[in-house]
DNA sequence: ATTTAAGCTGTCAATAGTTACAGTTTTTGT
DNA sequence: ACAAAAACTGTAACTATTGACAGCTTAAAT
């Protein structure tokens, strides 16, 4: 188990995710877990309403939960919505009628011992894997937390694999240097709201100059509009808002 | 150290940020490291510009940190808002002119092996623990393994902590909720530059109802017109664009 | 001395965003 | 069943942005 780090960055190397998935499910197993489950709640495209995503090693059981429409009501969903840190799998935490059902549901597919480890992290509303044993987790602190901690790696690094998976089909380069000083100041005023007019009294130039500088980053950027332009430099990081 | 666990669910039990930092730094170095900073950039108030926040057991640096603007330019920070796996602290990571300078300051104050964990969560757009040490960091691919795992889970941990603080004074975090989904929705697209028309085109709603949904969100947003309400939602990591 | 890049300025017409008015309908949670 | 939140829609006047037109000034680099 020296090598547990080598195997979570081989994570990252995944040219699919289906090559990624099958390599989780080898490292869930090193790590002496039959099963693993990856969960995110993500905007699948922008004009439909966030979309529960479930996968892992136990199809039937993700088909079921679907069915369900489990994600409404799953406590390990809220836990990991508010928190960073992993959730052992109880009665206590499935409490509740419905989740209690959940859980009932849960065990017939051989699903019983279970940590989740919430994920966070830019552009994911919330993610999680949860790592299923056959055999109860360990009870001593000690083994606990170096199944806490590897395992909350663990997520760490699936999450970074699939978005640099996700990085690698959406990605817009665009010439990194070319905005001038004073097209940053425009696009910093205008970030904070200001309107061609007062920028123009801030910098004590011209209205029509200011626009003259708005269309030509607007341009240099790549962008449709001053709205666009100004996001774009943001996500660049030429200004700080 | 079998009882590391314990150790960092007391970070969840401190009372106020002053009794919470002399644990993490009495946790920090039962795990063998000297120093430890915690920074997180947060949005203070719905309608202030983003702040970048440095604490830790070494105050000298902290200010200094401050005071040279650092935050905007720090490597470290980039990488974690854009990776939720550690970083470790060398040249190349400091390649760039302003980051080799940082880098250098940072020696000099005896920050000099470090390791930085990512932390992302609910209503934080970015927050960061690094860990220092006097004597270089682990060489051997297990020792690391250890480290990162126990690190990571620390962060968690002291996120955690802060979260729970921030909920009983109402001191950092956002009320993240505040926007409706259709705001955010409406906010995004407006963000990759669409127009009211095209988005309701988009989501099949009338002109006159986008507007609306615009008006609302620059409203909770305390933004003076649609495009500060775009750069606030972003930097508040409301949407992601 | 001449080129080059950055900065600066003007008008006009068309398109897009803001503000203020005043509601109805649907979904969600208790 | 009921209340609250969210989503939805309309008109009208006013303000801001965009695109297409064309050209001047200044400082640094070759």
């Amino acid at each position: 188990m020296a090598n547990v780090l080598n195997r979570f960055e081989s994570l990252v190397r995944a040219r699919n995710l289906d090559e990624l998935y099958l390599l989780t499910r080898e490292v869930a197993r090193e790590l002496g877990f039959e099963e693993f489950m990856h969960g995110m709640r993500v905007s699948v495209s922008l004009n439909e309403p966030a979309q529960f995503v479930l996968r892992g090693s136990q199809t039937a059981w993700q088909e079921h939960y679907q069915a369900k429409g489990y994600h409404r009501i799953d406590p390990v969903i809220s836990h990991c919505a508010k928190h960073n840190v992993p959730i052992t799998w109880d009665d206590q935490l499935f409490a509740k009628p419905q989740a209690a059902k959940l859980y009932r549901d849960a065990r017939e597919f051989g699903l019983v011992n279970g940590v989740t480890f919430p994920i966070h992290g830019p552009g994911v509303e919330v993610a999680l894997l949860s790592l299923v044993s056959a055999i109860p987790l360990g009870r001593k602190q000690s083994e606990l937390a170096v199944l806490f901690s590897r395992g909350h790696l663990f997520a760490s690094y699936l999450h970074e694999a699939i978005q640099t998976l996700a990085a690698k089909e959406g990605s817009i380069s665009v010439d990194q240097k070319s905005l001038t000083h004073r097209e940053k100041q425009c696009l910093l005023w205008a970030a904070l709201g200001k309107t061609s007019w007062e920028i123009a009294n801030i910098l004590n130039i011209s209205e029509r100059t200011t626009v003259f500088h708005f269309t030509n980053a607007a341009t240099k950027l790549g962008a449709v509009n001053r709205r666009q332009a100004v996001v774009r430099a943001i996500a660049m990081g030429l200004i700080n808002p």
